[in-house]
DNA sequence: CATGAATGAGGTTTCATTCAT
DNA sequence: CATGAATGAAACCTCATTCAT
C-alpha cells in the first residue's frame, strides 16, 4: 500500500537516498554486516525496493562504492586542478582526506576500511577500488610533481613513489586513528613535510 | 576402552589445531564471514567440539586473536631486546612485520586488517587490541630511542611519536600492498630510513 | 500527442502477442514456474501490461490454456469432418496430434503436460481441460465409427471406448517421447493399427 | 529445544519420515509447489532438519525420487522373476503399476507425472529417471519374451517395442484416470491382451 | 494504452546453538 | 573428549500485486 508521495515520481531521488543510506550503514556496521533490511530502513523505504533498484545485495554494495568514490574523486580533482600553490593545494587535498569525506557524516573512513578488504576478495569491487586508486594517487602525484618542478619540492624518489608513500602514510595514520577513537593527525602533516622534504 | 594412538591427540593439541584454523579461515574469509563449520572443516573435526571447547563463535574468535597477537609480540620483543646494532634490529622488525606472520601462511596481514576493523566495533576486542598494538610500538619506540641515543637516528619528534609514524606507513604500505595483491615493500625501507634520519 | 506508428499496436494484436508468449513461457518453464515477468519479457512489453490485459497470474494463464485449445480443436474438428476416407482421417488425426501443435514452435507437448497436471489441482482448469478433452475424444470417435460402420476398422469395443485407448497411447507416447528428447512415434501407427482392426 | 525422544537416535528412521512426507507433499502439491515447510510440517520435523539431511531443495527432491523408485523397481523385479506364468506375471505387472504405488497412498502416480515433467528440464533427475525406466522396461519386456517363447503371446514386434507400447498405454491411461478422477482401468487389461495377443 | 514505482508476503538457505549419547 | 541430531532465528531473494502518471 503506497504512501502518499509529495512531489518526486521519477524514483532518482529515491536511488539516491537508499544509495547514501547504504554509505552510511556500512561504515556504522561493517560491509559484511549490512544487511538489506537495515538500509531499506534507514533510507525509509521497503525493503523490496531496495532489490528494485538494485536487484542484488552485491548490486548495492557495489553501487554504493561507486557513488562514495566518484564524488570523492570529483572533490580531489577539484582541490588537485584549482588555484594555489603545489602546497596549498597538497595541503588541500590531506586535509580533505582526512576529512572523512566530502558530504558524509563521520565514520567514512569506516567505510573505505571495509570496501578495502571486501576487495580484497571480491574481483569485480578489486576492479573498482583500483581505478578509484590510481585516480587519486594521480591527483596527488601531480601536484607533488608541479611542486617538485617550481622548487617547492625536493624529492629523492618519482613523484608517483612519494605520492605512494604519502597514501599509505594517510591510510595507516586514518586506521589507526579510527581504532583508537582519537589520535590527532597534526604529527601526519609534519611527517608529509619530511617526506617532501618541503621549506 | 580407548585403544592407544599413533600421534597425540590429547585436548591441548586440538585445541591448538582449531586456533590455528580459525587464523586460516579469517585470514581467508574475513573476520564477520568465519563460520564455525568452516574452522571445524579445516581443522579437520567436528563441529561440535569446536564448541565444546570454545563456546560460543566470539570466543573462538578472540581466542584467535589472543593467540596470534601473543605469538606475535613474543617475537617482536625478541627482535627489540636481541643482539645487534638499533638500526638492524630496526629492519628486523619491519622485516618481520612485513613478513605476514610468525609461523602463519600467507595472508597473514588479512587477518589483521579483519580483526583491527571488528575492533573498531566490539569494545571487547578493542581493548585487546589495544594491548597489543600499545606493546608493539613500545618495542619499536625502544629501538628507535636507543638508535637516537647512539646517533644512529636522528629523530625530529620523540621516539614514540616516529615509533606511531612507522607503524602508520607499514599499516598503510601492507593494506595497500594487499589490495594490489603486488607491489614491493622496497620502498618502505627507503622512506622508513628518511623517517628516523630527517630533522 | 500519439505518433502513427508503423506496425498495428492495437490492443487485440499485443494481446495476442502475450498470449503466445505465455505459451512459449509455460512450455519451457513449466506451469508453476511461469512468472509474469517472463511472460512480459518474451513478449516484449511491460509487466504492468500483462496484468493489465489478464488481471491475475491465474487470468492469464487460464487465457493461454484456452486459446492454445481453441486453436487445437478448430484443427482437428476440420481434419476429422473433412474429406478422405475415414483411415486417411485418422491418420491424419494422430499425425497432427503428434506435431507437436497447430502454430507453436517445439515444445508444445510439454505445454499440454503441464496443464494436465495443473488440471488436477485446480478445479476452474479441470473444468475447461474436461470440455476440451471430450471434444478432442468425440472428433476421433466420430472418425472411428465411420471407419467402423464402412467396415474399413473392425473393433472389439465401442468406438468411444477404442478412441479414448488410442487417447491414451497417444499421449503416453508423446510423454515418453518428450522425456527421452527422441523416440520415434513410427511404431505408434503401428501399434493404432492393430487397435482398430483387431477382434 | 529438542522434545524428548522415545528410542531412535540414528537418525536414519527420521530421514526415511522426511523422505516419505517429501513422496506425498509432492503427489499432493506438484513438484515445483513443494516447499520444504510443507514437507517438514508432515514429517513433523522442524524446516532446519530437512536441511540437515538433504541440505539443498533439489536435494531433497532428488532423493525423494532415488527412494520411490527403487522402492518400485524392486518390487517389479521381484514379480518379473518371481513364480507364475508369464500371463499371470504381466498381469500383477500391470495391477502392480496400476496400483498407485507399492506402500504409497493415493496419488503415487501424481507423484510419478509430477517427476517426469520435472525431469523434462533438470538434466540430472532425467537421468536418474533414465535409468529407472530403462530397469522396468527391461523387467516387463522379459516376461513377455519369455511369454512369446512358450506361445502364451503372439507378437507382431519385437518385445522391448511391445513393452514400450504397453508402457505408453499405462502411463497415458493412468494420466487421463488421474485426470478425470475416475476412469477405470478394466479396458486396459483388455488393450494389453490385444496389444500381446493372448489367447 | 502503457509504464514503472513501490510494497509485502512467502520461501530457501545459512548458521549458531543446544542437547543427548 | 567427541559427535551428530535437532532447532530456530535471520537474511536474501523472488514475485505477484497495487497504484499513480
Amino acid at each position: 500500500m503506497p504512501r502518499p508521495r509529495a512531489v518526486d515520481t521519477t524514483g532518482a531521488d529515491t536511488r539516491e537516498r537508499i544509495l547514501r543510506s547504504a554509505l552510511l550503514v556500512i561504515a556504522e556496521r561493517g560491509y559484511a554486516q549490512t544487511r538489506l533490511g537495515d538500509v531499506a530502513d534507514t533510507a525509509g523505504v521497503s525493503l523490496g525496493l531496495v532489490q528494485h533498484y538494485f536487484g542484488t545485495r552485491d548490486g548495492l554494495l557495489a553501487a554504493a562504492f561507486a557513488s562514495g568514490s566518484t564524488a570523492a574523486l570529483a572533490t580531489a580533482n577539484a582541490i588537485a586542478t584549482g588555484p594555489g600553490s603545489p602546497r596549498e593545494r597538497l595541503d588541500a587535498l590531506v586535509a580533505f582526506a582526512c576529512s572523512d569525506g566530502p558530504d558524509a557524516a563521520d565514520g567514512s573512513w569506516a567505510f573505505w576500511f571495509e570496501f578495502w578488504l571486501a576487495a580484497s576478495r571480491e574481483p569485480t569491487l578489486a576492479l573498482a577500488n583500483h581505478a578509484y586508486d590510481q585516480a587519486w594517487q594521480a591527483a596527488v602525484a601531480g601536484v607533488i610533481a608541479e611542486g617538485a618542478a617550481d622548487g617547492t619540492f625536493r624529492l629523492d624518489a618519482p613523484a608517483e613513489a612519494v605520492a605512494a608513500r604519502i597514501g599509505a602514510l594517510i591510510d595507516g595514520t586514518m586506521l589507526r586513528r579510527m581504532l583508537r577513537a582519537s589520535g590527532s593527525t597534526d604529527d601526519l602533516t609534519t611527517t608529509i613535510a619530511v617526506l617532501v622534504r618541503s621549506r
